[in-house]
DNA sequence: CTCCAGGGATGAT
DNA sequence: ATCATCCATGGA
């Protein structure tokens, strides 16, 4: 068992962890147990800093330490390192928070989201969980990671809490639709097993396309079953470090649509998309993640029973352009493709 | 451009 | 207990 202990101001984990980017970590208590690549370990802020706790760090270089204080000296560094990597806690969060734009909406975003950072996840990983999250919510893509890494990923044990490894895309190119469908994804089946056999068989090589310039990525990305625009935008932000890609789904074209272009009805996906690329910049994937976040938990919402979900069209903004009625389910418009 | 299948959790009745 | 709602992609 290693414990280490990293200084992370600026930094919020449970709404990093809570704001629909990941969807393996497990609270138990004040901690958060999950994975980083094949690693276990659990993750518990206080106040400014981040406690961890992990099986020993399965790394080559640790054994050719000569005593054991060596040993562990190096495995707190690495594991360290990992989980700083991990939660992006050299990303310069004030600047880039600094460098939104002044609007009432992003300001109102910005408050309430002190603290998250979008993270850095294993690209198979993340490509594969945006692939089973269309037309899903939030609750059915935590089912369905947990449910595929309890099936076909790796247990690993520690502290007594066993957590399990995101399975490879060779694991799960060797499964039927079948498993798969057994696994809640419905008709994502075929289209995550199609791209598990794209990835595992080299025709795909995710490391690679690292290198790539934004668009070329995105179109490598779409090129893959059951990925479009919106999930390929996703795993650009979320896996690749691509922090000027802005994911549109329902919740932040909602948001675009009423702070943005109050009371203009005909606004097509594709003005939004040059909107957002003109306004929002070079930090539009941090800006899209806030504005997301608030909308789903902390935007002023109609009176409901507790336990009961909040959905898209009962956002109501603190705002001088918010909207005094609801706008109308007919009136609501489908994102087109370009 | 428009229309619509698709699956399963969850809320409404 | 049923019935409606939430949703991104892909194909007609």
């Amino acid at each position: 068992m290693t414990f280490a202990q990293i200084l992370a101001p600026d930094f919020d984990l449970e709404k990093t962890l809570d704001s629909g980017q990941v969807f393996h970590w497990q609270k138990i208590g004040k901690a958060f147990w999950g994975t980083i690549g094949q690693l276990p370990l659990s993750v518990e802020q206080q106040a400014n800093a981040l406690k961890i706790h992990s099986a020993a760090m399965e790394l080559d270089r640790l054994k050719r330490s000569s005593s054991e204080g060596a040993r562990n000296v190096k495995a707190r560094r690495e594991l360290e390192e990992v989980v700083a990597h991990y939660f992006s806690l050299d990303h310069p969060l004030a600047e880039i928070c600094a460098a939104f734009p002044r609007d009432p909406a992003m300001t109102g975003a910005r408050n309430f989201c002190r603290g998250l950072r979008i993270i850095r996840q294993p690209h198979w990983e993340c490509l594969a969980t945006f692939i089973t999250s269309s037309m899903k919510q939030v609750a059915h893509i935590r089912h369905i990671s947990l449910t595929l890494r309890k099936r076909y990923g790796e247990s690993k044990q520690t502290l007594g809490h066993q957590v399990f490894t995101f399975p490879s895309a060779e694991r799960i190119a060797e499964l039927t639709e079948q498993d798969l469908r057994a696994c809640a994804l419905g008709y994502r089946a075929k289209n995550l097993r199609a791209t598990a056999r794209l990835v595992a068989g080299g025709e795909a090589n995710l490391e690679a396309w690292s290198t790539l310039p934004n668009d070329a990525l995105r179109s490598q990305l779409c090129d893959l079953p059951g990925v479009g625009p919106k999930v390929a935008n996703c795993v650009m932000l979320f896996a690749y470090e691509r922090l000027r890609a802005f994911p549109i789904d329902v919740w932040i074209e909602r948001v675009l649509r009423q702070q943005y272009f109050p009371r203009k009805r005909k606004v097509t996906a594709q003005q939004l998309r040059d909107f957002c690329d003109r306004y929002f910049g070079d930090h539009g994937g941090y800006a899209q993640q806030y504005l997301f976040h608030h909308a789903r938990k902390g935007a002023r919402q109609k009176a409901r029973k507790p336990g009961q979900v909040v959905s898209p069209g009962d956002l109501r903004y603190d705002s001088p352009v918010k909207r005094s009625t609801p706008l109308p389910r007919n009136e609501r418009r489908k994102e087109t493709k370009p």
